[in-house]
DNA sequence: GATGAATGAGACTTCATTCAT
DNA sequence: CATGAATGAAGTCTCATTCAT
């Protein structure tokens, strides 16, 4: 029911716990699959009893919501130092370098990120709204809200949000296709060429 | 493990239990989500018992994956037809052609695509490819291998795949947003600038 | 409940099909074991409608029965006529005959008759009365009996059964350790050796 | 699949509970058989939750295979102390003494034991191989070693076995006829004199 | 007589969660 | 705070048997 933290460790001790499940949790998820991931086995290999898992999360959901939301935190400062970086270079140095990153950020942990993807329909979670897109859309939004004069779209907010579902599954397919294609600098080209072609079309910039 | 149906219903008594069983499972699914679809209810509401469900499905996935199959199987022949249609006119007509289709086919039932469409991570990453891209991902890119002269990308099966896996989400997206913003134009507007910016962002056509 | 097949196949072609579901009995036995074997299994390997089954077999157990009782038809009828043609022979020569003719019996289907003994006791037959020791005991007895003064048993019925008891089991193992074992006539010696040193220790015949 | 226990019980708790629900398996197969034997009627019983006895046991089998493991580790224990004991004695008392012993050993709880019995098969051929003949093979084969002077065998280790193989039928069959044939005084006689005139039927000893 | 679809009780097993120690 | 034994509702699936066609 409740997704928050059942209490907020305040001690060295009670807060490498809470890693040590957090960590355990993405194993258990990457290794076996959402199906099979039991609260008990979580507890196992953390080296933890059931009981002590229960002390920090008031059940199952909240634990892998806790999960969700590292990866969230870690994407949306990944993408807001990105975006500050380049939002006031050319356009499409601006989308490459943001592709890159995001694409660099799911380097990282694949099986996680994918596991977690999974997962976030099932949590009654709307991705939309609480996990990224409530963060970077108005972000873009407001970055396209600037450029205004420079680029097509008259709705910023729609054509933001149109950019972010667009590219976030994009990519999430190519790192579910594998390193090889991921590697692949054309794949990078032709995101580049979609966002530019989407934004400017007629090439101004 | 199998996904495919037990066996084929010979009389016309099984068929009909089959189509009831599908039926009950989207009324289900629907209903009360997928954590609670069990066999039993979905028996239950078909008016059956459980050993007919698994007379016809070896098991809970396999009733689901019928669910889907049925719906890859309008969604591609929706396509083709439609494609086929638009595939010796502009380009512009071409892509919104296809978008509406698409987006018409989702709403027919859209609280079954909905649960449908979530599933399907659930149900094996493969289903999306092998389902519909497999399928429509040729299609695109001979449609770009025609028009090559007239259009951007140098690798057209590279630029079809970046496509589906650009529109599926989208269309996706919309559907799962709600009728309301389904309804707008402006996302047709803006799903077609997306295509037409990328396969020839010149504006040559 | 009963045990005795539902009516007697007074037709050829009910006699068929008796016939032909005996033998997918034997054959699900002995490929699949007692645990996979169902009514609906052997049916479908005889070719023929579970409605029918149930036509001649009242219940699974009358089918395993049925069985059953064509193996120890087969096993009597063996043991009755060699003991005739060697009851007036040599002791040890008719041990010997006895015991290789039991195991000529099993030769033919090993796997059937391991499966046919190990459903024994779960059938609620006593092996004892209503399989074979009901038959074949007395014959030892009265055997033992004509040619009590050469014989050290004293209660002829008792050391009957003993050998039955005995050399039943001692011919089954032989047969489960495969045919290498049972080839070997180093072990028809001991068995030959193990029947004579009880009935006549002393060597007198 | 595994038939070993799924995790050791460590607390005083836990180990009564072991207890309990193996007594429990034992009542609930000798009062309904195995048929009738579930792991949710074993558990209530037991008075236990059924989750209790999956924390043990990995599923049925196991539970009967603790139960045979208990019987045939009272057995070899048994077994391996009477023949020390009368190993230099003559072979007639060694003989007797010995199929005494195992008689007293299933004397104890006769039902438990023709149930055991019963659901050897059942639990793989090996059991009887791996449980006891295993053991006991090998010990009467260097007693028989030992007196190899005295003795008929040439091959010791095939004896013991033809011995092994003879013997254990033949007393399971008297526990199975019951208690009244069981203290039949001249059965035993008459196991022993099968024993001393396979070993040696010149009567040497 | 034959067919085979349908039945449904009941078996086995899992796992989130609690609570005595 | 930690432990881990215990809980038990609930889920998936099987199969002997029946009966309308």
């Amino acid at each position: 029911m409740t997704r928050q933290p059942r209490k907020r460790p305040r001690q060295a001790r009670s807060r490498a716990t809470v890693e040590t499940l957090l960590e355990a949790t993405t194993r258990v998820l990457v290794d076996h699959g959402f199906e099979k991931t039991t609260t008990n086995r979580v507890a196992e290999v953390a080296g933890v009893s059931v009981g002590s898992l229960y002390q920090y999360f008031p059940n199952k959901e909240a634990l892998i919501g806790a999960l969700v939301e590292v990866h969230f935190t870690r994407m949306r400062a990944l993408f807001a130092s990105t975006l500050a970086a380049v939002a006031d270079g050319p356009l499409p140095l601006a989308a490459r370098a943001l592709i890159e990153a995001v694409m660099a950020g799911h380097r990282e942990h694949p099986d996680l990120h994918r596991v977690v993807l999974e997962q976030l329909p099932r949590l009654g979670i709307q991705a939309e709204r609480d996990g990224f897109d409530a963060f970077a859309v108005p972000l873009i939004a407001s970055y396209i809200e600037r450029r205004r004069a420079d680029l097509r779209p008259a709705d910023a907010h729609l054509a933001a949000w149109v950019l972010m579902r667009t590219l976030q599954p994009l990519v999430h397919a190519a790192v579910l296709r594998g390193p090889e294609f991921f590697a692949d600098p054309a794949f990078i080209d032709e995101a580049t060429a979609l966002v530019v072609g989407y934004l400017a079309p007629v090439g101004e910039i």
